[in-house]
DNA sequence: TTTTATGTGTCAAAAAAGTGACATCACTGT
DNA sequence: ACAGTGATGTCACTTTTTTGACACATAAAA
Protein backbone atom coordinates (compact mmCIF):
# COMPACT_ATOMS: atom_id res chain seq x y z
CA UNK A 1 0.00 0.00 0.00
CA UNK A 2 1.34 3.43 -0.83
CA UNK A 3 1.69 6.23 1.65
CA UNK A 4 -1.35 8.55 2.06
CA UNK A 5 -0.84 12.04 0.67
CA UNK A 6 -1.10 14.79 2.82
CA UNK A 7 -3.13 17.68 1.33
CA UNK A 8 -3.13 21.51 3.00
CA UNK A 9 -6.42 23.37 3.06
CA UNK A 10 -5.90 27.20 3.23
CA UNK A 11 -9.60 28.38 3.00
CA UNK A 12 -11.63 30.61 5.74
CA UNK A 13 -15.14 29.08 4.55
CA UNK A 14 -15.93 26.56 7.17
CA UNK A 15 -18.56 25.31 4.88
CA UNK A 16 -16.32 24.83 1.96
CA UNK A 17 -12.91 23.71 3.25
CA UNK A 18 -15.49 20.91 5.34
CA UNK A 19 -16.78 20.34 1.73
CA UNK A 20 -12.79 19.41 0.86
CA UNK A 21 -12.05 18.08 3.79
CA UNK A 22 -14.76 15.28 3.28
CA UNK A 23 -14.31 14.88 -0.45
CA UNK A 24 -10.43 14.93 0.33
CA UNK A 25 -10.48 11.75 2.68
CA UNK A 26 -12.81 10.09 0.90
CA UNK A 27 -10.51 9.84 -2.09
CA UNK A 28 -7.74 8.56 0.24
CA UNK A 29 -5.79 11.51 1.33
CA UNK A 30 -4.85 12.78 4.51
CA UNK A 31 -6.36 16.86 4.67
CA UNK A 32 -5.50 19.15 7.02
CA UNK A 33 -6.95 22.79 6.67
CA UNK A 34 -6.26 26.25 8.13
CA UNK A 35 -7.84 29.62 8.09
CA UNK A 36 -5.46 32.11 7.16
CA UNK A 37 -2.56 31.90 4.99
CA UNK A 38 -0.21 33.15 8.33
CA UNK A 39 -1.21 29.51 9.75
CA UNK A 40 -0.58 27.95 6.61
CA UNK A 41 2.97 29.09 6.77
CA UNK A 42 3.50 28.27 10.01
CA UNK A 43 2.05 24.65 9.49
CA UNK A 44 4.01 24.17 6.16
CA UNK A 45 7.09 25.39 8.32
CA UNK A 46 6.88 22.08 10.60
CA UNK A 47 4.97 19.62 8.60
CA UNK A 48 5.28 19.55 5.04
CA UNK A 49 2.45 18.49 2.44
CA UNK A 50 2.31 16.68 -0.84
CA UNK A 51 -0.33 19.42 -1.75
CA UNK A 52 -1.37 22.91 -0.92
CA UNK A 53 -4.83 23.78 -1.83
CA UNK A 54 -5.22 27.55 -1.85
CA UNK A 55 -7.85 30.11 -1.53
CA UNK A 56 -7.45 33.40 -3.17
CA UNK A 57 -9.25 35.07 -0.86
CA UNK A 58 -7.78 35.29 2.56
CA UNK A 59 -8.39 37.58 5.64
CA UNK A 60 -5.17 39.64 5.39
CA UNK A 61 -2.69 38.15 3.64
CA UNK A 62 -4.44 36.54 0.59
CA UNK A 63 -4.10 33.68 -1.56
CA UNK A 64 -1.27 35.37 -3.75
CA UNK A 65 0.84 36.96 -1.09
CA UNK A 66 0.60 33.38 0.62
CA UNK A 67 1.63 31.24 -2.84
CA UNK A 68 4.84 33.61 -2.72
CA UNK A 69 5.72 33.19 1.17
CA UNK A 70 5.63 29.53 0.64
CA UNK A 71 7.42 29.68 -2.58
CA UNK A 72 10.43 31.55 -0.92
CA UNK A 73 11.29 28.77 1.67
CA UNK A 74 13.34 26.09 -0.39
CA UNK A 75 11.62 23.14 0.93
CA UNK A 76 8.35 24.27 -0.25
CA UNK A 77 9.42 26.13 -3.72
CA UNK A 78 8.43 22.74 -5.37
CA UNK A 79 4.47 21.70 -3.69
CA UNK A 80 1.77 21.78 -5.63
CA UNK A 81 -0.05 24.67 -5.50
CA UNK A 82 -4.66 24.80 -6.20
CA UNK A 83 -5.84 27.89 -6.13
CA UNK A 84 -9.22 27.95 -5.41
CA UNK A 85 -11.03 31.40 -6.69
CA UNK A 86 -14.30 32.96 -7.47
CA UNK A 87 -15.34 33.53 -10.91
CA UNK A 88 -13.85 36.75 -12.22
CA UNK A 89 -11.21 36.89 -9.55
CA UNK A 90 -7.92 37.23 -11.24
CA UNK A 91 -7.67 33.94 -13.11
CA UNK A 92 -4.81 35.79 -15.34
CA UNK A 93 -2.55 36.17 -12.87
CA UNK A 94 -3.00 32.61 -11.46
CA UNK A 95 -2.92 30.82 -15.41
CA UNK A 96 0.29 33.21 -15.59
CA UNK A 97 2.56 30.91 -13.64
CA UNK A 98 4.14 33.94 -12.16
CA UNK A 99 2.77 32.28 -8.42
CA UNK A 100 3.41 29.08 -9.99
CA UNK A 101 0.12 27.64 -9.22
CA UNK A 102 -0.63 24.26 -10.61
CA UNK A 103 -3.92 24.41 -11.32
CA UNK A 104 -7.22 26.35 -10.45
CA UNK A 105 -10.61 25.45 -9.79
CA UNK A 106 -13.27 28.20 -10.27
CA UNK A 107 -16.19 28.74 -7.07
CA UNK A 108 -18.46 26.73 -7.00
CA UNK A 109 -16.94 24.20 -8.01
CA UNK A 110 -17.75 20.14 -8.06
CA UNK A 111 -15.65 18.53 -5.68
CA UNK A 112 -15.40 15.55 -8.33
CA UNK A 113 -13.44 18.11 -10.47
CA UNK A 114 -11.01 19.05 -7.48
CA UNK A 115 -10.81 15.61 -6.03
CA UNK A 116 -9.49 15.04 -10.39
CA UNK A 117 -7.28 18.02 -10.26
CA UNK A 118 -5.39 17.00 -7.18
CA UNK A 119 -5.05 13.27 -7.95
CA UNK A 120 -3.89 14.32 -11.45
CA UNK A 121 -1.43 16.50 -10.39
CA UNK A 122 -0.35 13.64 -7.66
CA UNK A 123 0.23 11.52 -10.24
CA UNK A 124 1.93 13.49 -12.55
CA UNK A 125 5.27 12.21 -14.25
CA UNK A 126 4.22 8.86 -12.18
CA UNK A 127 4.15 5.69 -14.61
CA UNK A 128 1.10 3.89 -13.58
CA UNK A 129 2.24 0.50 -12.07
CA UNK A 130 0.93 -2.56 -12.29
CA UNK A 131 -0.73 -2.39 -15.36
CA UNK A 132 -0.21 -4.48 -18.20
CA UNK A 133 1.79 -6.38 -15.85
CA UNK A 134 1.78 -10.03 -16.34
CA UNK A 135 2.79 -12.46 -13.17
CA UNK A 136 3.35 -16.33 -14.71
CA UNK A 137 4.85 -18.52 -12.39
CA UNK A 138 4.12 -22.80 -13.40
CA UNK A 139 0.89 -23.10 -14.88
CA UNK A 140 -0.63 -19.96 -13.25
CA UNK A 141 -0.81 -16.98 -15.02
CA UNK A 142 -1.91 -13.61 -13.26
CA UNK A 143 -3.26 -10.46 -15.99
CA UNK A 144 -3.46 -7.13 -13.85
CA UNK A 145 -4.84 -5.00 -16.32
CA UNK A 146 -7.17 -7.91 -17.57
CA UNK A 147 -8.01 -8.90 -14.09
CA UNK A 148 -7.83 -12.52 -15.59
CA UNK A 149 -6.10 -15.54 -14.26
CA UNK A 150 -5.52 -18.69 -15.68
CA UNK A 151 -4.98 -21.92 -13.79
CA UNK A 152 -3.82 -24.36 -17.00
CA UNK A 153 -4.78 -21.85 -19.84
CA UNK A 154 -8.17 -22.07 -18.12
CA UNK A 155 -9.90 -19.02 -16.48
CA UNK A 156 -10.64 -18.69 -13.40
CA UNK A 157 -12.78 -15.83 -11.67
CA UNK A 158 -11.60 -14.50 -8.71
CA UNK A 159 -12.96 -12.06 -6.49
CA UNK A 160 -11.17 -8.59 -5.26
CA UNK A 161 -9.72 -9.61 -1.85
CA UNK A 162 -8.99 -13.48 -3.62
CA UNK A 163 -7.40 -11.23 -6.35
CA UNK A 164 -5.03 -8.93 -4.57
CA UNK A 165 -4.81 -11.69 -2.25
CA UNK A 166 -2.94 -13.91 -5.27
CA UNK A 167 -1.37 -10.89 -6.47
CA UNK A 168 0.60 -9.82 -2.99
CA UNK A 169 1.63 -13.59 -2.64
CA UNK A 170 2.96 -13.83 -6.04
CA UNK A 171 4.78 -10.71 -5.87
CA UNK A 172 6.33 -11.51 -2.76
CA UNK A 173 6.99 -15.06 -4.54
CA UNK A 174 9.11 -17.22 -2.11
CA UNK A 175 8.80 -15.11 0.68
CA UNK A 176 7.08 -16.12 3.76
CA UNK A 177 3.66 -12.98 4.19
CA UNK A 178 2.74 -13.16 7.54
CA UNK A 179 -1.32 -12.59 8.09
CA UNK A 180 -0.57 -9.13 9.65
CA UNK A 181 1.22 -8.34 6.42
CA UNK A 182 -1.10 -9.00 4.44
CA UNK A 183 -4.41 -7.70 6.34
CA UNK A 184 -2.12 -4.78 5.68
CA UNK A 185 -0.94 -4.88 2.37
CA UNK A 186 -3.98 -6.58 0.90
CA UNK A 187 -7.14 -5.13 3.11
CA UNK A 188 -7.41 -1.39 4.11
CA UNK A 189 -5.49 -0.23 7.12
CA UNK A 190 -8.23 0.86 8.93
CA UNK A 191 -10.09 -2.30 8.30
CA UNK A 192 -10.79 -4.50 11.26
CA UNK A 193 -10.64 -7.90 10.04
CA UNK A 194 -9.76 -10.81 12.10
CA UNK A 195 -6.79 -12.62 11.00
CA UNK A 196 -8.11 -15.57 10.66
CA UNK A 197 -10.61 -14.06 7.99
CA UNK A 198 -7.09 -14.89 6.01
CA UNK A 199 -7.16 -18.19 6.54
CA UNK A 200 -10.81 -17.96 4.85
CA UNK A 201 -9.93 -16.21 1.78
CA UNK A 202 -6.55 -18.26 1.68
CA UNK A 203 -8.99 -21.43 1.73
CA UNK A 204 -11.32 -20.21 -0.87
CA UNK A 205 -8.50 -19.22 -3.42
CA UNK A 206 -6.53 -22.52 -3.19
CA UNK A 207 -10.10 -24.35 -3.66
CA UNK A 208 -10.71 -21.63 -7.06
CA UNK A 209 -7.16 -22.12 -8.47
CA UNK A 210 -7.63 -26.18 -7.89
CA UNK A 211 -4.37 -27.62 -9.42
CA UNK A 212 -2.58 -25.36 -8.41
CA UNK A 213 -3.24 -25.25 -4.86
CA UNK A 214 -0.60 -26.91 -3.42
CA UNK A 215 1.75 -23.27 -4.79
CA UNK A 216 0.07 -21.49 -1.87
CA UNK A 217 2.23 -23.27 1.25
CA UNK A 218 1.09 -22.92 4.99
CA UNK A 219 4.06 -22.07 7.37
CA UNK A 220 2.78 -23.09 10.40
CA UNK A 221 3.01 -20.43 13.16
CA UNK A 222 4.23 -17.18 10.72
CA UNK A 223 1.85 -17.35 7.68
CA UNK A 224 1.81 -18.74 3.60
CA UNK A 225 3.95 -18.27 1.45
CA UNK A 226 3.19 -18.94 -2.57
CA UNK A 227 6.21 -21.77 -3.25
CA UNK A 228 8.77 -20.46 -5.36
CA UNK A 229 9.21 -22.52 -8.96
CA UNK A 230 9.14 -25.94 -8.11
CA UNK A 231 12.12 -27.60 -9.74
CA UNK B 1 6.63 24.36 -54.29
CA UNK B 2 3.90 23.41 -52.13
CA UNK B 3 2.95 25.77 -49.57
CA UNK B 4 4.84 25.13 -46.06
CA UNK B 5 2.93 22.58 -43.46
CA UNK B 6 2.14 24.42 -39.92
CA UNK B 7 2.79 22.49 -37.01
CA UNK B 8 2.38 23.69 -33.39
CA UNK B 9 3.97 22.33 -30.46
CA UNK B 10 2.50 22.26 -27.22
CA UNK B 11 5.40 21.49 -25.04
CA UNK B 12 6.56 23.06 -21.18
CA UNK B 13 9.81 21.68 -21.22
CA UNK B 14 11.80 24.89 -23.00
CA UNK B 15 14.50 22.51 -24.07
CA UNK B 16 12.51 20.26 -25.75
CA UNK B 17 10.45 22.93 -27.17
CA UNK B 18 13.66 24.14 -28.79
CA UNK B 19 15.12 21.04 -29.89
CA UNK B 20 12.25 20.35 -32.01
CA UNK B 21 11.66 23.55 -33.37
CA UNK B 22 14.91 23.15 -34.36
CA UNK B 23 14.37 20.01 -36.54
CA UNK B 24 11.48 20.57 -37.59
CA UNK B 25 12.31 23.78 -39.34
CA UNK B 26 15.26 22.46 -40.69
CA UNK B 27 12.56 19.74 -42.32
CA UNK B 28 11.05 22.41 -43.97
CA UNK B 29 7.96 23.26 -41.58
CA UNK B 30 6.63 26.06 -40.03
CA UNK B 31 6.87 25.80 -36.58
CA UNK B 32 4.66 27.24 -33.47
CA UNK B 33 5.51 26.35 -29.95
CA UNK B 34 3.21 27.16 -27.07
CA UNK B 35 3.85 26.04 -23.43
CA UNK B 36 0.25 25.13 -21.78
CA UNK B 37 -2.91 23.46 -23.26
CA UNK B 38 -4.82 26.49 -22.56
CA UNK B 39 -2.28 28.76 -24.94
CA UNK B 40 -2.75 25.99 -27.66
CA UNK B 41 -5.88 25.94 -27.97
CA UNK B 42 -6.18 30.05 -28.04
CA UNK B 43 -3.22 29.40 -30.25
CA UNK B 44 -5.40 27.10 -32.75
CA UNK B 45 -8.33 29.13 -32.38
CA UNK B 46 -7.00 31.91 -34.71
CA UNK B 47 -4.42 30.03 -36.96
CA UNK B 48 -5.18 26.33 -37.51
CA UNK B 49 -2.43 24.00 -38.47
CA UNK B 50 -1.71 21.28 -40.15
CA UNK B 51 -0.40 19.07 -37.40
CA UNK B 52 0.17 18.84 -33.36
CA UNK B 53 2.84 17.63 -31.41
CA UNK B 54 1.13 17.37 -28.06
CA UNK B 55 3.13 16.70 -24.69
CA UNK B 56 0.82 14.58 -22.35
CA UNK B 57 2.40 16.13 -18.88
CA UNK B 58 1.68 19.49 -19.20
CA UNK B 59 1.37 22.14 -16.33
CA UNK B 60 -2.74 22.78 -15.48
CA UNK B 61 -4.97 21.04 -18.18
CA UNK B 62 -3.21 18.11 -19.36
CA UNK B 63 -2.47 16.63 -23.13
CA UNK B 64 -5.50 14.42 -22.60
CA UNK B 65 -7.65 16.94 -21.86
CA UNK B 66 -5.84 18.94 -24.16
CA UNK B 67 -6.25 16.72 -27.22
CA UNK B 68 -10.17 16.45 -26.19
CA UNK B 69 -10.85 20.23 -25.76
CA UNK B 70 -9.07 20.52 -29.49
CA UNK B 71 -11.51 17.97 -30.91
CA UNK B 72 -14.44 19.63 -29.77
CA UNK B 73 -13.58 22.47 -32.09
CA UNK B 74 -15.21 21.32 -35.43
CA UNK B 75 -12.46 22.57 -38.05
CA UNK B 76 -9.64 20.95 -35.56
CA UNK B 77 -11.15 17.88 -35.04
CA UNK B 78 -9.16 16.15 -38.23
CA UNK B 79 -6.10 17.17 -37.59
CA UNK B 80 -3.37 15.22 -36.48
CA UNK B 81 -1.99 14.95 -33.10
CA UNK B 82 0.98 13.20 -32.19
CA UNK B 83 1.34 12.71 -28.37
CA UNK B 84 5.22 12.90 -26.26
CA UNK B 85 5.06 10.53 -23.74
CA UNK B 86 7.50 10.05 -21.09
CA UNK B 87 8.44 5.91 -20.72
CA UNK B 88 6.15 4.18 -18.97
CA UNK B 89 3.03 6.69 -19.15
CA UNK B 90 -0.02 5.98 -19.88
CA UNK B 91 0.59 4.59 -23.35
CA UNK B 92 -2.99 2.85 -22.77
CA UNK B 93 -5.12 5.66 -22.75
CA UNK B 94 -3.14 7.12 -25.66
CA UNK B 95 -3.55 4.20 -28.15
CA UNK B 96 -6.91 3.66 -27.02
CA UNK B 97 -8.03 7.23 -26.29
CA UNK B 98 -11.61 8.01 -27.12
CA UNK B 99 -10.45 10.71 -29.62
CA UNK B 100 -8.22 9.42 -31.18
CA UNK B 101 -4.27 9.89 -31.03
CA UNK B 102 -2.52 9.85 -34.80
CA UNK B 103 0.39 8.49 -33.43
CA UNK B 104 2.85 9.05 -30.70
CA UNK B 105 6.27 9.02 -29.50
CA UNK B 106 7.97 8.02 -26.18
CA UNK B 107 10.71 10.22 -24.81
CA UNK B 108 13.15 10.42 -24.80
CA UNK B 109 13.32 10.08 -28.34
CA UNK B 110 15.93 10.92 -31.78
CA UNK B 111 14.75 13.77 -33.63
CA UNK B 112 14.58 12.18 -36.83
CA UNK B 113 12.41 9.55 -35.54
CA UNK B 114 9.76 12.02 -34.59
CA UNK B 115 10.53 13.92 -38.22
CA UNK B 116 10.28 10.52 -40.23
CA UNK B 117 6.59 10.21 -38.28
CA UNK B 118 5.67 13.83 -38.65
CA UNK B 119 6.19 13.47 -42.45
CA UNK B 120 4.65 9.84 -42.38
CA UNK B 121 1.26 11.38 -40.91
CA UNK B 122 1.50 14.72 -43.35
CA UNK B 123 2.40 12.71 -46.64
CA UNK B 124 -0.57 10.49 -45.97
CA UNK B 125 -2.87 12.91 -45.97
CA UNK B 126 -4.94 11.13 -44.10
CA UNK B 127 -4.11 10.37 -40.11
CA UNK B 128 -3.72 6.32 -39.26
CA UNK B 129 -7.07 7.16 -37.46
CA UNK B 130 -8.63 6.44 -40.40
CA UNK B 131 -7.31 2.99 -40.90
CA UNK B 132 -8.67 1.62 -37.68
CA UNK B 133 -12.36 3.36 -38.25
CA UNK B 134 -13.92 0.47 -38.30
CA UNK B 135 -13.81 -1.85 -35.54
CA UNK B 136 -15.24 -4.84 -35.32
CA UNK B 137 -15.62 -8.07 -32.82
CA UNK B 138 -17.64 -10.73 -32.82
CA UNK B 139 -20.59 -9.89 -34.25
CA UNK B 140 -20.45 -6.18 -33.85
CA UNK B 141 -19.12 -3.73 -36.40
CA UNK B 142 -18.52 0.24 -34.84
CA UNK B 143 -17.82 2.50 -37.97
CA UNK B 144 -16.20 5.59 -35.77
CA UNK B 145 -16.57 8.16 -38.47
CA UNK B 146 -20.25 7.44 -39.73
CA UNK B 147 -21.06 7.09 -35.90
CA UNK B 148 -22.51 3.66 -37.02
CA UNK B 149 -23.05 0.14 -35.25
CA UNK B 150 -23.80 -3.19 -36.95
CA UNK B 151 -25.13 -5.76 -34.75
CA UNK B 152 -25.51 -9.00 -36.66
CA UNK B 153 -25.59 -6.96 -39.79
CA UNK B 154 -28.52 -4.80 -38.40
CA UNK B 155 -28.08 -1.29 -37.51
CA UNK B 156 -28.53 0.01 -33.93
CA UNK B 157 -28.62 3.68 -32.85
CA UNK B 158 -26.70 4.55 -30.11
CA UNK B 159 -27.02 7.98 -28.72
CA UNK B 160 -23.51 10.48 -28.15
CA UNK B 161 -22.67 8.83 -24.69
CA UNK B 162 -23.45 5.03 -25.94
CA UNK B 163 -21.30 5.35 -28.73
CA UNK B 164 -18.65 7.13 -27.25
CA UNK B 165 -18.46 4.60 -24.17
CA UNK B 166 -18.88 1.35 -26.57
CA UNK B 167 -16.12 2.98 -28.30
CA UNK B 168 -13.53 3.53 -25.38
CA UNK B 169 -14.45 -0.32 -24.08
CA UNK B 170 -13.48 -1.63 -27.74
CA UNK B 171 -10.64 0.37 -28.47
CA UNK B 172 -9.61 -0.82 -24.65
CA UNK B 173 -10.81 -4.29 -25.56
CA UNK B 174 -10.12 -7.00 -23.09
CA UNK B 175 -8.73 -4.26 -20.47
CA UNK B 176 -10.66 -3.26 -17.38
CA UNK B 177 -11.89 0.35 -17.35
CA UNK B 178 -12.90 1.40 -13.63
CA UNK B 179 -15.64 4.19 -13.69
CA UNK B 180 -13.15 6.46 -12.84
CA UNK B 181 -10.96 6.33 -16.13
CA UNK B 182 -14.73 5.93 -17.93
CA UNK B 183 -15.48 9.05 -16.28
CA UNK B 184 -12.21 10.64 -17.29
CA UNK B 185 -12.02 9.31 -20.88
CA UNK B 186 -15.83 9.82 -21.84
CA UNK B 187 -16.96 12.47 -20.38
CA UNK B 188 -15.54 15.72 -19.30
CA UNK B 189 -13.61 16.32 -16.41
CA UNK B 190 -15.57 19.39 -15.39
CA UNK B 191 -18.92 17.31 -15.72
CA UNK B 192 -19.79 16.47 -12.71
CA UNK B 193 -21.21 13.04 -12.89
CA UNK B 194 -21.87 10.02 -10.21
CA UNK B 195 -19.99 6.79 -10.94
CA UNK B 196 -23.18 5.28 -10.96
CA UNK B 197 -24.15 6.89 -13.85
CA UNK B 198 -22.11 4.76 -15.89
CA UNK B 199 -24.11 1.69 -14.76
CA UNK B 200 -26.92 3.78 -16.22
CA UNK B 201 -25.38 4.10 -19.51
CA UNK B 202 -23.97 0.83 -19.45
CA UNK B 203 -27.49 -1.01 -19.17
CA UNK B 204 -28.45 1.10 -22.23
CA UNK B 205 -25.92 -0.06 -24.01
CA UNK B 206 -26.44 -3.47 -23.55
CA UNK B 207 -30.30 -3.18 -24.05
CA UNK B 208 -29.39 -2.06 -27.17
CA UNK B 209 -26.34 -4.07 -28.68
CA UNK B 210 -28.90 -6.93 -27.34
CA UNK B 211 -27.03 -10.52 -28.76
CA UNK B 212 -23.84 -8.89 -27.80
CA UNK B 213 -24.88 -7.68 -24.38
CA UNK B 214 -22.86 -10.40 -22.64
CA UNK B 215 -19.53 -9.26 -24.35
CA UNK B 216 -19.67 -6.08 -21.92
CA UNK B 217 -18.72 -7.86 -18.66
CA UNK B 218 -18.97 -6.70 -15.01
CA UNK B 219 -15.94 -7.22 -13.56
CA UNK B 220 -17.11 -6.30 -9.91
CA UNK B 221 -15.41 -4.05 -7.70
CA UNK B 222 -13.61 -3.01 -10.36
CA UNK B 223 -15.30 -1.69 -13.26
CA UNK B 224 -16.23 -2.80 -16.94
CA UNK B 225 -14.22 -4.91 -19.56
CA UNK B 226 -15.05 -5.45 -23.35
CA UNK B 227 -14.49 -9.08 -23.61
CA UNK B 228 -11.34 -10.00 -25.77
CA UNK B 229 -12.29 -12.43 -28.71
CA UNK B 230 -9.88 -15.14 -27.79
CA UNK B 231 -9.82 -19.11 -27.39
C1' DT C 1 -2.21 -37.41 24.67
C1' DT C 2 -2.62 -32.67 25.07
C1' DT C 3 -2.07 -28.32 23.09
C1' DT C 4 -2.09 -25.22 19.37
C1' DA C 5 -2.50 -23.71 14.80
C1' DT C 6 -4.98 -24.47 10.39
C1' DG C 7 -8.58 -26.10 7.32
C1' DT C 8 -13.52 -25.89 6.19
C1' DG C 9 -18.63 -25.54 5.85
C1' DT C 10 -22.12 -22.36 6.75
C1' DC C 11 -24.57 -18.06 7.47
C1' DA C 12 -25.85 -13.33 7.91
C1' DA C 13 -24.48 -8.73 6.88
C1' DA C 14 -22.53 -5.67 3.68
C1' DA C 15 -21.24 -4.18 -0.75
C1' DA C 16 -21.79 -3.80 -5.59
C1' DA C 17 -24.28 -3.87 -9.65
C1' DG C 18 -28.86 -4.13 -12.27
C1' DT C 19 -33.05 -1.71 -13.24
C1' DG C 20 -37.21 1.15 -13.74
C1' DA C 21 -38.99 5.56 -13.08
C1' DC C 22 -38.55 10.32 -13.17
C1' DA C 23 -36.72 15.21 -13.64
C1' DT C 24 -34.04 18.13 -16.73
C1' DC C 25 -32.53 20.07 -20.59
C1' DA C 26 -31.67 20.94 -25.31
C1' DC C 27 -33.84 20.67 -29.78
C1' DT C 28 -37.51 20.46 -33.34
C1' DG C 29 -41.11 21.68 -35.81
C1' DT C 30 -45.41 24.23 -35.51
C1' DA D 1 -43.53 30.85 -27.52
C1' DC D 2 -44.85 26.07 -26.90
C1' DA D 3 -45.71 21.30 -26.90
C1' DG D 4 -43.28 17.09 -28.25
C1' DT D 5 -39.16 14.23 -28.34
C1' DG D 6 -35.14 12.12 -27.05
C1' DA D 7 -30.80 12.16 -24.41
C1' DT D 8 -28.83 12.31 -19.82
C1' DG D 9 -28.15 12.01 -15.09
C1' DT D 10 -30.13 10.65 -10.43
C1' DC D 11 -32.58 8.06 -7.26
C1' DA D 12 -34.69 4.51 -4.92
C1' DC D 13 -35.34 -0.22 -4.88
C1' DT D 14 -34.12 -5.04 -6.16
C1' DT D 15 -31.05 -8.73 -7.05
C1' DT D 16 -26.69 -10.82 -6.87
C1' DT D 17 -22.13 -11.56 -4.98
C1' DT D 18 -18.72 -11.01 -1.73
C1' DT D 19 -16.94 -10.89 2.77
C1' DG D 20 -16.04 -11.65 7.53
C1' DA D 21 -16.90 -14.39 11.47
C1' DC D 22 -17.90 -18.71 13.81
C1' DA D 23 -17.96 -23.25 15.27
C1' DC D 24 -16.15 -27.38 14.65
C1' DA D 25 -12.99 -30.71 12.26
C1' DT D 26 -8.10 -31.80 11.54
C1' DA D 27 -3.41 -31.91 11.46
C1' DA D 28 1.14 -30.60 13.67
C1' DA D 29 3.91 -29.82 17.55
C1' DA D 30 4.98 -30.77 22.42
Amino acid sequence: MVKKKNILVVEDDKNISKLLRYNLEKSGFNCFSVITGEDALEFLDVSPVDLIILDVMLPKMDGFETCKQIRKEDNLAAVPIIFLTAKGEEVDRIVGFELGADDYVVKPFSPRELILRVKAIINRGKPVEDDRTILSVGNLVVDIARHKVLVEKKEVLLTMMEFKLLVLLLKRIGRVQSRESLLNDVWDISSDVTTRTIDTHIKRLRQKIGRSAGMIETVRGLGYRFKDDEE
